[in-house]
DNA sequence: TTGAAAGCGCTAACAT
DNA sequence: ATGTTAGCGCTTTCAA
């Protein structure tokens, strides 16, 4: 009573184009069960004898059988799509964290069930229905949102429509919200960075951020203060545009003026234009002038001579996220289970009153241009 | 017998969560007309008298209903979703593709009705199941290749299968391939940066190229050849491995035993090593040496004085990839129609024999490593 | 030009 | 522990 399709199941592979997959009706047949034993053996095999499972999953294996995706999220009104707005690559800046974040983000969600689905739009523009097409349309079950420094109307708006979504990025501006974030303690990051140049016996120290009210900014800031305080240094700081230009010219000026020997720098691109200025003067970065960056993008990592940076743990966030999503969706959307582990780094002193959210610790390579002061 | 489920549809929107979506029923059912007709109104509007398919728009927009995904996908055997492997960021390289690249699909893509979905896995690995699971789960409706340099068994094994693909990257070692692929002349590239230095005056020039008998290198040492032959410079040649130090200390035995002045780079990670090396020796880029990288990398865009070096059109790469799969999704998967537009640029001499196969031109962007030999 | 019927492949609920 | 029934929301015949 079985067999009868046995030779067709094969014979469609060789047929060329289209090789129509087997369905969970020729595993019932190939196996002799019916289909929703079949169905079971793959959604909840604990309810099979052991002996009706491995007839089920030998029959599975020989025919190749996948679940069709379509008819499972018909059927279970999901998608197991995790949706990630992909922003253009910033050019003529070291900013470099999309690749690793959205590799481990891939990698994650695929452990868990989920795939990423990809797309594009512009998060300034209000009128973009990117968010809400795909949300009516059922494509995706979630959203990792990560620019959330915008101030972003996106994410007050998914709250609203009560979406599950998850944050890389303290929601900033947005007391009340509730959704799960996770984000990277830059204060923390420029701390490390600060103590590190003091460490090599730099005395006068400068800060160099960009400009703009950016919360990111402030939060980086803090971490300079509170460093430059802690050790006694003579500080002083600057904002001018993240570019390699101003950040060069803001170091000529701090070096003219102010004697400065250790560079903290908010981002990879203006320390970049520090080394600029050490290199047309002919200072040798690290053994004369320390210079810290932000984000150990590629660029600190393949210049002369290695410079020293901030690195965000952007696997790890990957992870909290994910794990974040898979608790929310399906259980009632933006509201987060306050008993589940709720887990706050040592250095989130201020926001351990914060729901939902995980701060972690960013680390500090170290490269050639920081090393010890001579 | 309808109408009882009415009331249900709208309440549950302001219910808060979940916010089960209008459809085609209750769009029906507002417009008064019936759901074959809404069906229409989205798919064929042509069909419909304008009267009706205005009322039927009008309720579309009310309800604010979109076609459910997974029910469209299940009726008509599609995802509308194109599968792209993303690959782990490569540390300590400049190799930077990837962010132009992806972004530009998802952009083309979902300008032409798709959505990239992302998968991870691992290209060397025989056992990796990624491609086939996505394949007999019907959730993607083709792939996007990128890694066809590495004699890709995942290639040769789609085409086989018979499932649509296209390629970023020529087929160098499978000779009866018939899928779409689009490539950058890389040899045109390396001629464009060797022509360069010539025309800045620079007599002896070398070319730094990495080990391996990668098909991608190849073609760049022809365009060298060509190049070096045509100028008739003084020329010599280097293979190391694709590293900064690998790149600096061939430059070093190059400037001392050939007194080279211009160097010809695969990578932009050698053209680091490179400046490297003219940055310990106090020799000025552009000025006194000339230096040309490949990719025009984030870091050759933020270095000191400016890296020159080759430019794929990603954008270009990622349209035309779009329209080759749109070309041969549902129509026979890999069997391209030779009679649609085959574009060959006008660099593709030796390749215009390829079957659906698109070579586009790099271009050079000039900055302060080739600035004009004073 | 519009409507009615059927079914894509799956799983949830119930019955056995 | 397994089978039966029903239906997720849509589009593709076919009929009116």
């Amino acid at each position: 009573m079985n067999g009868v399709r046995s030779p067709a199941g094969r014979s469609v592979r060789g047929a060329g184009r289209g090789a129509s997959a087997a369905t969970l009706s020729d595993v019932a047949r190939y196996a002799g069960v019916s289909r929703q034993t079949v169905s079971n053996a793959i959604n909840s095999p604990e309810l099979l004898r052991s002996d009706t499972l491995s007839r089920v999953q030998e029959a599975i294996a020989t025919l190749g059988y996948s679940p069709n995706r379509a008819a499972r999220n018909l059927r279970t009104q999901s998608s197991r799509l995790i949706g990630l707005r992909f922003p253009p690559a910033q050019e003529g800046t070291a900013n470099a964290l999309l690749d690793r974040f959205v590799h481990s983000l891939t990698e994650t969600s695929q452990a868990a069930g989920y795939h990423v689905l990809l797309f594009s739009g512009d998060p300034e523009d209000p009128t973009d229905q990117a968010y809400d097409e795909l949300i009516r349309s059922h494509s995706v079950d979630a959203f990792i949102v990560t620019d959330t420094y915008l101030g972003n109307p996106q994410t007050r708006w998914l709250r609203e429509r009560g979406f599950p979504f998850a944050a890389f990025g303290r929601p900033w501006n947005d007391a009340d919200s509730t959704h799960p974030w996770v984000d990277v303690d830059g204060a923390a990051g420029i701390e490390l960075a600060t103590h590190h140049l003091a460490d090599a016996g730099h005395q006068r120290l400068a800060f160099l951020g960009w400009e703009s009210d950016s919360p990111i900014m402030d939060d980086r800031h803090v971490g300079w203060q509170r460093a430059a305080g802690d050790r006694g240094v003579y500080a002083v700081e600057r904002r001018v545009l993240d570019t390699v230009e101003a950040g060069a010219r803001a170091a000529a000026e701090l070096l003219d003026a102010e004697q400065i020997s250790g560079f903290v720098c908010a981002s990879d691109t203006l320390a970049m234009g520090v080394l600029h200025t050490l290199w047309h003067r002919q200072l040798a970065p690290g053994a004369e002038v320390g210079v810290v960056g932000f984000d150990d993008s590629q660029v600190a990592q393949v210049v002369q001579p290695g410079l020293t940076s901030v690195r965000q743990p952007l696997e790890e966030v990957a992870v909290h996220l994910v794990a974040a999503l898979g608790r929310i969706i399906g259980s009632g959307a933006a509201e987060a289970d306050d008993e589940s582990d709720q887990e706050v780094t040592e250095d989130a002193n201020d926001e351990s009153r914060e729901q939902a959210g995980l701060l972690l610790s960013p680390t500090l390579v170290v490269r050639g241009s920081s090393s010890r002061k001579s």
